[in-house]
DNA sequence: GCATTGCAAAGTGCATACAGATTGATCGAA
DNA sequence: TTCGATCAATCTGTATGCACTTTGCAATGC
């Protein structure tokens, strides 16, 4: 657990987490008093926590009624899957007329390396390099705004591809993606860079698809 | 104020439109204890309040400080409006290619009729128009996601565009822009749609550029 | 036997109270 | 006069307690 911050982000991080990494799986109800006994703090704190929470779309809250985890419909995540695209290929196109120098090599190094990653197979190692290949994307991209609302997105999807590296061949095919996006960036592409940031989402998309619960 | 939910959901539109509607100005002070005499409440429901708001981005806060009225910086600003006007142009695309029949008609309906109020020079009026303009717009897109991304950020926009009707010549302009942009949809051109939406949203940054705060 | 009503247990919504942090002012010393 | 320190006032952060809402079960009536 992160120490930094009021208790309440402490504890905002914490739950989020559990929801991302899956440890919660959505429709688990969030019942306040077991979370205040969790985190041995009062019911006022973790109130808070879930407010905002839900303001973050991860948990959805009724009055009085527990928070759940939220189980969006097949419809919805669609949505944000296609969102989800969009955003990726704004920030790829921005990327490609605004990255510095600098941060152009970083993202073609943070690529050429992950490839060892690959032939060995690193599953868990490969997506903390996708994650870092993504972000570099989206700072690059020079807009504060759109960085947040491609973090949130990403955040919301998170459980719902959260196996998407164990399906057979994904790897290689994600690493041989990126590369498409790099070469379209290094060449100031913008609309190459969009369009390969396009297909690319539009993939792990239907790797995932069937993670999804069936809808509401 | 409206009656329906809870006591912090009442609070948190009631607050939101403050802000929005610029009857609290960006750095304005919120006061924990005078919110809850104001509302006739507790302090508690308006922590929720505001971490509520907080999480929408209309206010700051920081631990042990009150929260302030979102005073973004110049460069802030300007990321939301480019990031408006390339989530106006995803919708204007995706309306082009996926609004119903009546959508469609509704929609040239709406646009049509608002000549009127160029001709009469009614702004408020115009201004009621063009919400639900663009609001159709948004709809039409039939992404759920990208609406609420779209609707958030118009939302945190909103203060900083009040006055952009009372410009010399900007409900003529406006309105052909809005021309424009059905004309492509009617056409179900999503290319030439996205142009004209994101074109659109770029002029009324400029016209309001104005009222940014100095950056910080 | 089934439906309906009443009750109790559990959980949320809000108020109040106290503890800790911050800010500004005042007093003292250089 | 000015700088610094200390203290008081004010405000936020958290805990606790009470009231209301929901829900499941059981008992009673049909």
């Amino acid at each position: 657990m992160i120490r930094t911050g009021t208790t309440v982000e402490q504890m905002v991080r914490a739950i989020a987490d559990m929801i991302v990494t899956g440890e919660m799986l959505p429709g688990a109800k969030l019942d306040e008093v077991s979370l205040a006994v969790r985190f041995d703090v009062s019911r006022t704190p973790v109130r808070e926590a879930l407010r905002e929470l839900g303001a973050m779309g991860l948990i959805a809250r009724e009055p009085n009624r527990s928070a759940v985890v939220t189980n969006v419909t097949e419809a919805y995540l669609h949505s944000m899957f296609e969102a989800m695209a969009e955003l990726e290929a704004i920030c790829a196109r921005l990327s490609a007329e605004r990255m510095t120098v600098d941060e152009r090599r970083a993202l073609e190094l943070e690529h050429r390396e992950s490839v060892r990653l690959v032939h060995a197979g690193a599953e868990e190692e490969y997506s903390a390099h996708n994650t870092e290949f993504h972000t570099r994307l989206y700072r690059g991209a020079h807009n504060d705004h759109v960085f947040e609302m491609v973090t949130q997105t990403r955040a919301r999807l998170a459980p719902f591809r959260r196996a998407q590296f164990r399906l057979p061949g994904r790897l290689a095919k994600s690493y041989e993606e990126h590369g498409r996006i790099v070469t379209a960036i290094m060449r100031a592409d913008a609309a190459a860079a969009g369009q390969a940031a396009y297909s690319h989402v539009e993939i792990v998309s239907d790797a995932s698809a069937v993670f999804a619960t069936p809808g509401e």
